[in-house]
DNA sequence: GAGTTTGAAACT
DNA sequence: CAGTTTCAAACTC
């Protein structure tokens, strides 16, 4: 299938790269170009432009404190009454006074900004030939088999640039001050490349002249995709400087501005990715593009436009109601039903304009069940469950977890393979107070592959069980569960879909539900009766706790300590190694808080565990030794090398998993599969789906790297090994972790792209730079 | 698809 | 809080 060209009016030919699905998509997403050059063994890092300053726009909200949602809930509609009284006999009257309004939120992110900071940097994805370089990152970037129904030619150079800076005044509100900009670019470049980037940057800004927006996220994102001259100039000054401490010291700076950020506009508010997600979708979305941005008369009359074709398409195409989904469902389906805005977009007003490839539409799809997260009673009950568990007590204070699961068993892939493919994106996004941001996480799962429409009822119209589609990400991203529900008539935590906080629907086989909007006001009874007993009960399973980087791992092998399930397990049987661990099913390690017996949580074991069976290990393989085995000190290393891969489940750094994820084979069932974030594209229903992306560096450098030693294959970039410091390492990993993310997110949603960018915003902001050249301790703060 | 196993939820 | 029961998902055949 020939990929139209789209991003560009024109300019200097490029790469055959430029004819590939891959370009094209995500030139079309955000402003990535390709480089020219073609030898795809060379790592090139370079111009990914983030511009801080607009960036800032992306969290920010004119409105710190959005209006006051009410719903008045009046009975059901009576279709049932003999069931609904027969509720009401058990639930008791005095809980059914059900008047749900939404709280007035908190303004959650400050950021923005009179100074601009310009991250740049970009990518090589040598996928075809992935040599050591290859382990950096490749597999963080997009794959051609995602986002490709066409090509597998792959082997890209792309330029991935993101200057918000230059986004017209009128889409982007926010970023009012664009004066004395500042940028700093992260350059990071092995190699050399055959074409001088700084021509081909110069190439592409005559060529390219575009500016997107993410109309999914109407007024979150807007992108440049041009490159302005004095980045050039920048990117050039840069990638001659191999140094990695001229790194770092930019990166110095560009902390500075992001404080400077904070310092001068405190109040505003972040994007609606990461706001109420307990409103209705549909009325959040009507709102905030009507609140959010549009300060410009103008820009309201564009948001409004474009949310109500969304809304439009969503009514045409018959999203139904348990698939809700973000902005970005209005754009997957208009994509899905050719609604070739792509081609459009230059006639239609910026906003407008479609991002999405065509090509994309199978692979995009699946987002549209990766966001419907926001469950119906949590549309409905926007206060009762998740402002007060989610927001105050379940997270850390002033957090709010925002999940937008899919709908697709995690852990599908032979036995489902048709259901595999699923995306998921949780945010917990803390919460702004005072003006300061405090945390940010993304967990972004995604596995690639194609999926019809991603409505997963309609994936799912026969047997319930068979075809079942959910989600188990953090626990709380259950967009589409479908129960079974016999005796429980739904109303309680057995039921997945309750639990969720989403209504059955017809997927479902539950008997004597209650669980439908019919029922809502008992439904809602119901939840504050739960909730009144335990105000837990509907936050999320899976939370990311406050001392994270406390208690960060030394293993690189395990999920974050950082993520663990809030009330840990009980598994006596299981050995936390099948799904009714939830830890396991959630793909979290066991914590401390776990009470589980015989734990081998192939996530991560419950503390103590480890060490013991550790030493007995090597205790074992010292025996041997000592009787005289040959292989003896071969299976001591061995074992240890396999509890570094196998247990790799969350990758910690772009650069440790690209290996592994090729290497790695087709699922096994019983044990998880090792789960590897660059896997995304690469094979679909095997791994990512079930891993919690964390952006946020989760090595300890000491620990890892002295047991890395042991490999002969150090998957540290070639750029990290040479002239840089050990916590210059740290510290790149860190950034190209993070870039990596926001490279891998932006293709899917721009919502996490943002959510990215501000977690790395955030993460460092914590930074303490004079600890740079002088501890291994980076990221004291995480 | 039926039956079994399992552990969370609910109950006492 | 601990023990028991209920429940539905996960799993096995």
């Amino acid at each position: 299938m020939e990929t139209p060209q789209r991003g560009k009016t024109g300019g200097a030919p490029l790469s055959k790269f430029e004819d590939s699905p891959v370009f094209n998509f995500i030139n079309n997403l955000s402003p990535i170009r390709p480089v020219k050059s073609t030898d795809s063994a060379h790592i090139t890092h370079t111009y990914q432009s983030l511009n801080f300053a607009s960036l800032s726009s992306i969290f920010s909200s004119p409105h710190a404190n959005p209006p006051r949602v009410t719903r008045n809930l009046t009975g059901p509609p009576s279709t049932d009454l003999s069931r609904h009284e027969e509720f009401l006999d058990n639930v008791g009257e005095s809980s059914l006074c059900s008047e749900v309004s939404d709280v007035v939120r908190p303004s959650r992110f400050t950021a923005t900004t009179q100074d601009n900071c310009t991250i740049t940097c970009s990518f090589n994805e040598a996928a075809t030939d992935p040599p050591e370089q290859c382990l950096i990152l490749p597999s963080t970037l997009p794959q051609s088999s995602q986002y490709d129904s066409g090509s597998p030619d792959h082997n890209t150079k792309m330029k991935f640039e993101l200057d918000l800076g230059h986004a017209p005044a009128e889409l982007v509100p926010c970023v009012q001050n664009d004066i004395d900009r500042r940028k700093i670019l992260f350059t990071m470049e092995t190699g050399v490349q055959e074409n001088d980037p700084l021509e081909l940057n110069k190439n592409e800004v005559e060529g390219v002249q575009e500016n997107f927006i993410f109309d999914d996220a109407e007024d979150m994102l807007i992108f440049d995709s041009f490159m302005e001259p004095e980045v050039h100039e920048r990117v050039g000054e840069e990638v001659k400087d191999n140094d990695v401490t001229s790194f770092v010291s930019l990166l110095s700076n560009y902390t500075e501005n992001v404080d400077q950020l904070q310092k001068t506009q405190p109040d505003l508010s972040h994007g609606p990715c990461v706001q109420d997600i307990t409103q209705d979708i549909q009325l959040k979305c009507s709102e905030d593009s009507r609140k959010k941005k549009p300060e410009t008369e103008h820009g309201k009359k564009l948001l409004s436009v474009t949310h109500q074709n969304q809304v439009d398409d969503r009514k045409q195409h018959g999203i139904h109601r348990r698939c809700l989904v973000f902005e970005v469902a209005g754009i997957s389906q208009r994509n899905i039903h050719g609604d070739s805005n792509l081609n459009q977009s230059t006639t239609l007003p910026s906003k407008s304009r479609n991002i999405f490839d065509a090509k994309l539409k199978p692979t995009i799809s699946p987002s549209l069940c990766a966001f419907p997260g926001i469950g119906l009673h949590l549309n409905a009950i926007a206060t009762t469950s998740m402002d007060r568990t989610v927001k105050n007590e379940t997270l850390a204070p002033g957090k709010q977890l925002i999940t937008m699961p899919c709908p697709i068993d995690p852990f599908a892939s032979a036995t489902t393979g048709r259901n595999s493919p699923q995306k998921s994106l949780s945010i917990e996004a803390d919460l702004l107070t005072s003006g300061e941001i405090e945390d940010l996480q993304v967990t972004y799962d995604a596995t690639a592959n194609d999926i019809s429409l991603g409505n997963c009822e309609e994936l799912s119209q026969g047997s319930p069980k068979k075809k079942r589609c959910k989600s188990e990400n953090g626990g709380e991203s259950e967009g589409c569960k479908r129960c079974n529900c016999k005796k429980s008539k739904c109303l309680k935590l057995y039921c997945e879909c309750f639990a969720a906080g989403v209504y059955c629907s017809e997927p479902c086989s539950c008997q004597g539900c209650f669980n439908k909007p019919i029922h809502e006001e008992t439904v809602l009874a119901t939840r504050k009766q739960i909730e009144s007993r335990n105000p837990l009960a509907f936050a999320p399973k899976v939370i990311r706790t406050s001392e994270a980087g406390v208690e960060m791992r030394d293993d690189a092998n395990k999920t974050p300590a950082s993520t663990r399930h809030k009330r840990g397990c009980n598994c006596k049987k299981s050995n936390c190694l099948k799904k009714y661990c939830e830890c396991y099913q959630f793909g979290v390690g066991c914590s401390i808080s776990c009470r589980c017996e015989g734990c081998k949580n192939a996530f991560g074991r419950k503390e103590g565990v480890e060490e013991i069976e550790q030493v007995e290990e090597e205790t074992d393989a010292y025996d041997k030794e000592k009787e005289g085995l040959d292989d003896g000190p071969q299976i001591a290393k061995v074992q240890i090398d396999e509890r570094h891969s196998s247990g790799n489940i969350l990758p910690i750094t772009p650069h440790q998993s690209c290996r592994r994820s090729i290497k790695l084979p087709s699922s096994s069932s019983a044990k998880p599969p090792r789960i590897s974030k660059l896997s995304i594209g690469h094979s679909p229903g095997l791994f990512g789906s079930h891993m919690l992306w964390k952006s946020e560096i989760l090595l300890s450098q000491e620990k890892s790297e002295n047991k890395i030693h042991a490999h002969s294959e150090d998957d540290t970039p070639t750029i990290l090994k040479s002239n840089a410091s050990p916590t210059t390492v740290d510290m790149l990993r860190f950034l190209w972790h993070q870039i990596s993310i926001v490279f891998s997110c932006c293709p899917l949603h721009s919502t996490r792209l943002a959510v990215c960018i501000k977690d790395m915003y955030v993460h460092y902001r914590s930074f303490d730079m004079s600890t740079f050249s002088s501890s291994k301790n980076l990221i004291p703060h995480w």
